[in-house]
DNA sequence: TTTTTTAGTTTCTCATTTGGAAACCAATTT
DNA sequence: AAATTGGTTTCCAAATGAGAAACTAAAAAA
């Protein structure tokens, strides 16, 4: 509230929308729509329209239920073509996948969260579920916590002032000051690891890249806690220092 | 123009910058943008601004240039996801791939356009520059011919009155007479041919894909001329057709 | 250095667009 | 047949939007 003058709200209300669309499953109503994003069906429907006739979302005239639409596939492969980061870590991180044999992720951060630019998927058949493009908190993840650790005290402040921290796992830290005591370990080794505390079951082992000593990005190993010894884990941690070293020496 | 009302006019000029920023390479201007979408500086740095306010696009702040947002990631995955089709199809695809050794892609068509929905790269060194997300002209793809040949001639009339054939490469069949005639035999066929059509030095082979006798969709296989002969294009037209069939079984 | 040019930012105002309550309609369900 | 549910249309006071023009900052030219 408050803030500078208002523009665009329709373009807002339709960002709503499509964020309400991402947040459920595929092949949504008006009704849904109209409630979840909390705007009266009648002004609903005009966005819905308007954003059919653009084919950023479309909808099944049998169902009348919306989908996302083409002309977000190309936005989004070129978004992903703008972060330059892909591109230049992308074979390293290959590398590493391939030598850990696990799930190898890249991303930025963005308003307080982690968003998912690659993923490079673990050859075994048991993977891990991660999608391009979604989003994780940074006090319960690999890269979110490495991220963390490379803020300066104010902004972390400014970040636990803003975050409610909620505990996905019994094993997710809530505690300010145990996650203060992390990110001090993080700073002194040099990468960080969540401990099935977004996903039970699930280890990672993150950290960031930093360009001319401004961090730009961050990238993590994840494996399935069955599948890890301590004596693997130290490989990853060793594997994931040399691949941060690599990429950044590249830059 | 007339038409019912307008709604959403921010939307529309936010899509018609998008739709700039995609016609032209990664990081562009304010001065750029106003001129590209015809509006004063004044206005579209207004929806520019909405627009990084929502991570839709970003920009330097050093260089002022603008770039596509990580919002849109997520976005474009899922409508990748959205599309069916996809899912359906790909095991399928991938054999065909596996079994010609070059590129296969599917595609979705959209205002007069196929939409590359997916892309399967060929083992092989030499490749074929195509993004997901892309845009082909009807007239001159092997996909896009297959999905003219389904069209029902009041649909063609259609088409030819608002396209404009222009020749993008020497061998482009700019004659309507002609892909008329093009048309006949792919109907008899089931398979399209874009011989260099499109690029140079590029051959394709394509089919639609069908449910209820309704098209959904295209595939095709695309290689370079100096890799065919007469018998490879043989295998490779066996092979689409059987594809069709399977993926069409499936539904 | 100073001047000129170029590109980005801010301001202001009238005309246009928008929001959303309510009526309406069509299809299910009871 | 009645009731419910969800999609569609209407309408106008009130809020937003367009864009000319003034302004500022930075880069290029003189």
């Amino acid at each position: 509230m408050a803030e500078g003058k208002t523009y665009g709200t329709v373009l807002i209300k339709a960002k709503h929308i499509l964020d309400y669309m991402m947040s459920v499953d595929s092949g949504v109503t008006l009704k849904d729509i109209s409630e979840g994003v909390h705007s009266p069906k009648s002004t609903t429907l005009k966005i819905l329209t308007t954003l059919s006739d653009q084919n950023m979302i479309w909808r099944n005239e049998e169902s009348k239920k919306y989908y996302f639409g083409t002309e977000l596939i190309g936005y989004g492969q070129r978004a992903m073509a703008d972060f330059d980061i892909s591109r230049i870590s992308l074979p390293y991180l290959t590398k590493l996948r391939d030598e850990t044999a696990e799930t190898v992720h890249l991303g930025v951060e963005q308003n307080n969260k982690v968003i998912y630019l690659q993923k490079l998927e673990s050859p075994q058949s048991v993977n891990l579920k991660s999608r391009i493009g979604g989003k994780l908190n940074l006090y319960c993840s690999a890269m979110g916590k490495a991220l963390l650790a490379d803020k300066t005290p104010s902004e972390l402040d400014e970040y636990f002032s803003e975050v409610t921290l909620k505990a996905s796992t019994q094993y997710t830290v809530t505690s300010i000051s145990r996650l203060y005591e992390q990110i001090e370990d993080i700073r002194e080794r040099g990468y960080s690891i969540d401990d099935k505390e977004n996903q039970e079951e699930v280890i990672c082992v993150g950290a960031t890249l930093r360009k001319h000593n401004k961090v730009f990005g961050a990238f993590s190993v994840s494996t399935p806690e069955y599948r890890i010894d301590s004596d693997k884990l130290g490989k990853i941690i060793d594997y994931v220092l040399e691949t941060k070293e690599s990429i950044e020496k590249e830059l």
